[in-house]
DNA sequence: AAGGAGCGGGAGAGCGCTTTCCGGTTGTGT
DNA sequence: ACACAACCGGAAAGCGCTCTCCCGCTCCTT
């Protein structure tokens, strides 16, 4: 011990002289592979211990050809568009939760990546073909990202968080919107709203748009068969702002649905600053239900979207890709639940 | 090229072998050490370009024994205590976005990994000890983390994002807590405050502390010997709770120091409710400037942390270490700027 | 009783890279 | 001019691990 101390930490080689075996044995005992005597186990476990052994995973990976963890790219988080991305962005927070949790008890740990640029794209690309990850986590903040091409072009597992805009053989887990949206619908008609409206998200983005037929089918089969719209852009201000519109349009609405729950903060600002009481006279729903939700004077009644499950599967996904290469492309959708709180 | 190809992806070997130079060559001019005669780096370059070569990390890494990134890790998110840790705490998110931003042109990418559990933080350390980053960012939410002293014990490079509860020989960065309190002290003063309170945080967290008896101490200074103060933990609802308390204890408040922004939106609920004006009845300065301070109407006033620049430094610091093992700790202290917008 | 299947263990060949050591060439000082 | 240094490129030794062979043994089959 003494001895190698000074040698730094100590490899299977040491393991193996401690222990009186070949390294393939110690190897073996590591690793569960083939049998071994049990006895001869029993003693090789003694020498890690005495040995205080850590496996190299450089070493192990150089010849497994597997890095033993993924990546978690967030692209297009920077660029023109909607929110922050990464910075502020709660849904960031849960995904890499829901993530995680998934990861850790296979002692595997998620890297970060931000791709906001096309230079930054490449050198994400680059980096998971050094062999830095075994696959990617994608989650896209853009509509129309590169990232789910190139990656597939270079033949690394991915799974995408979201329906890719461009059709694509890529594995991914989405949120039924259209569902969430009905929810949302059939509970404002039950609370006997009749001139009920909408915020939408940015219309180039898909959940925006399914979020939107979802809901005006619903009020339809409801025999509403138009709905006034106003878009915005997920975030607060621009809820605030189309929230000012649709009242322009429609100054005797009694409910609204907000594509999300920032935009519906806004909106309440809105509505109060027009002097309307909300639940009294407008009925607000939100979607997400993230924490914004609870931040909200009433709080806000909202959609919720199982960020957390969504992302354990999205990684559950990417595991089982990476074991078997061959796999074809999967998808899953959560079902939205909603959740009544007081402003609806 | 077509024999290769089949044999995965091309090697140093392949690319001397096109160039027709030797391995060691080729590393030469990959990692830019030696002189390599012009023209041979010129005939190595297209033959790395020809060939599509891209290093492989384990290999280098396995000589080396450097992994080239570097562990973000949150300490203490899940367990019994404030915030929800990373789900949706707005602070990871920037504190990311700056790692990010630093490590990004150097290569590198930060290994997201969570420690909120005694078995956790001993996997982490493992994982560090296996090799998987060079050195550790941490983040801890917990007063009385143990991982600093644990990555101090295995000689792991580490720096803190705060000063440790308990003094360790650890770098760290931090904000000038108490420069923060003054600068609101001073701007509710100069509005012609007379009776002013204060919402603290947690005061088992040094933070905490540290805006209490920094805003209790120019307070003082302005001949405001007692400031009546209500602890809450970070939360919006704690901070509702609080300013309840608070005005219970002084109905006649017309300022008040939240010391996060979190909080300060449930005051400003809590104004809301007990029917004050802000700022006419009530000025409110916040903490942080996070997007729950653009979120509050009126808007926050609040005193600005720059966590991405603070984070970009905690980086260099431990990259700094990373490169040079037997540097001493360093602290660096960031000063805070009022943000002046409408609640005071 | 003899042949073969099955099993547990060791030897050793790499995985792809960096880096020391060496030899040959060219430049420099006296 | 000659010794010496500086410089550049190649050969080769590993870094620590996995995994394929291979070998010797036991045990079952016929």
């Amino acid at each position: 011990m003494s001895d190698r101390a000074a040698k730094g930490s100590p490899t299977l080689e040491d393991v193996a002289r401690e222990a009186g075996v070949s390294r393939a044995t110690v190897s073996r005992v590591i690793n569960g592979i083939r049998n071994v005597d049990p006895e001869i186990q029993q003693v090789v476990r003694q020498a890690i211990a005495d040995t205080g052994y850590i496996p190299n995973r450089a070493a192990r990976t150089l010849v497994t050809r597997r890095a033993g963890d993924v990546a978690l790219v967030v692209s297009g988080a920077g660029e023109e568009g909607a929110g922050a991305g990464l910075p502020g962005d709660p849904f960031f927070g849960r995904i890499a939760g829901g993530v995680v949790g998934y990861l850790r008890p296979r002692g595997m740990y998620p890297v970060l990546m931000l791709a906001d640029s096309d230079e930054a794209r490449r050198q994400v690309v680059g980096h998971l073909r050094q062999g830095h990850a075994d696959g990617a986590l994608l989650v896209s903040t853009h509509a129309a990202d590169p990232l789910p091409r190139q990656l597939a072009a270079a033949g690394l597992p991915a799974v995408l968080f979201a329906r890719p805009a461009r059709p694509a053989p890529v594995s991914f887990v989405d949120l039924a919107h259209q569902d969430g949206a009905r929810l949302a619908a059939d509970h404002l008609v039950a609370r006997g709203c009749h001139r009920v409206g909408t915020v939408t998200g940015p219309l180039d983005v898909l959940a925006s748009q399914d979020r939107l037929t979802g809901f005006r089918d619903a009020m339809a089969r409801h025999g509403h068969p138009y709905v006034p719209a106003a878009e915005g852009n997920f975030t607060l201000d621009s809820g605030e702002a189309a929230m000012h519109r649709l009242l322009a349009e429609e100054p005797a609405l009694d409910g609204v649905f907000v594509a999300n729950d920032l935009m519906a903060q806004g909106a309440l600002h809105a509505l109060r600053e027009t002097g309307r009481d909300v639940p009294g006279d407008v009925a607000v729903v939100g979607f997400d239900d993230s924490s914004a939700a609870l931040a909200c004077r009433p709080a806000l009644t909202t959609v919720r979207q199982p960020i957390e499950e969504m992302a354990a599967e999205m990684t559950r996904l990417l595991l089982d890709l990476i074991e078997t290469p061959g796999r074809r492309p999967t998808s899953v959708i959560f079902e939205p639940s909603l959740v009544v709180r007081q402003s609806a």
